[in-house]
DNA sequence: GTCTATATTGTGATAGAC
DNA sequence: GTCTATCACAATATAGAC
């Protein structure tokens, strides 16, 4: 039997993971998500009472995900280049598995700002620990002076931009040729960790 | 009279502009681009007869926009980091008077991929300007080897993803507070432009 | 828990008077 | 060209049988 047998509620949230990620709240239609879990469209409101609550759910994980945990290495006691390859490493790595994660979340981000105010105010993200971390690498003279939070939201821009432009990248670019933009995303890697660490460092 | 009154059509569009650029698409009512505009729903209709015209005009010009027009300083003979310079104060002073156009656009492509193939195709955009430029600077020395793919998607990235992601920024990083977001964001032309060129320079 | 049927409201679009 | 009234349909949500 092999389980093949989800409960109902699972199933409906990870086809209303994916229609949600796809078309956005506004885009995405109840009837869409019951057909994508081959059930009936009562069901979900059964089980969510209504799309505002079922979105919310799908919502703060996709949200999760978009920040993923690299808390622990930006603790550690690894050196600030070994951190940077790593987040980068898990950040393109999580987009290449979540591509519409970007998009998603930088649509609905400005649809509602007020809801992540209360979603990061829950979670245990704290950036100063990369700061800290920063801040200590220049005073040992390892990386040149420059303002810690303008070289975060580089990385994270570096990594995440190219999967929510996707479509103009490879449509523009890439003359529409998928193979030619996974050539592209997996060069990156390497790409973005070496013009970071060329930038910063002595 | 100071030419008060402005043709109607005029008003619409640019009625129908704020709101798609706040809404995106989906969200969007006519109702409401009505009311912003002051006129009759149905003037709208009477105009651009259904929501999708109403909707490519604007886009198209908002798309216009994402892609500033740096081609001639692309062609000219500045050297590649007063080229670069210049490409990252035009963007960001851009997205400093447009701050909806990036997360519009980037939700918009995915929404319709087809749909910029064909408003390119009619574009006079030419990226290979840039490559070119890039490749004969690698060649002169003055540069590092690099895959000028990677540099212009790295130069993009670095404008475009601080105004898409600014309520997590503002809203996580800043506190809240409107003021340090705008002055993270006019410390960022020299701050990309210096990131970026420390990366590159020989 | 799962279904069918239906209520209720929202929304794009048109008809027709002025 | 501009308005009021209204249509037609789509979409969220609920009622009630099984």
């Amino acid at each position: 039997m092999l389980e093949e047998e989800k409960n109902t509620e699972k199933t409906i949230l990870e086809a209303a993971k994916r229609v949600f990620l796809a078309k956005g709240f506004d885009g995405a239609r109840m009837q869409e998500i019951a057909d994508e879990a081959k059930i009936n469209k009562s069901l979900v409101h059964y089980y969510f009472r209504s799309k505002d609550k079922l979105f919310d759910a799908i919502f703060e994980e996709a949200f999760s995900q978009f920040i993923p945990k690299v808390a622990e290495t930006m603790a550690s006691d690894k050196d600030i280049f070994e951190k940077i390859t790593i987040f980068v490493d898990t950040y393109i790595e999580m987009f290449i598995n979540n591509p519409h994660i970007p998009t998603f979340i930088l649509h609905e981000i400005n649809r509602n700002p007020d809801r992540i105010v209360d979603l990061l105010k829950n979670s245990k993200i704290n950036p100063s620990l990369f700061v800290v971390s920063i801040m200590q690498e220049m005073q040992n003279g390892a990386i040149k002076p420059l303002h810690p939070l303008h070289l975060i939201i580089n990385m994270i821009s570096l990594c995440v931009f190219p999967f929510a432009a996707k479509p103009i990248i490879k449509g523009f670019i890439l003359n529409n040729d998928e193979a030619l933009f996974n050539q592209f995303i997996a060069e990156r890697k390497k790409e973005v960790t070496a013009f970071i660490i060329r930038s910063i460092k002595n």
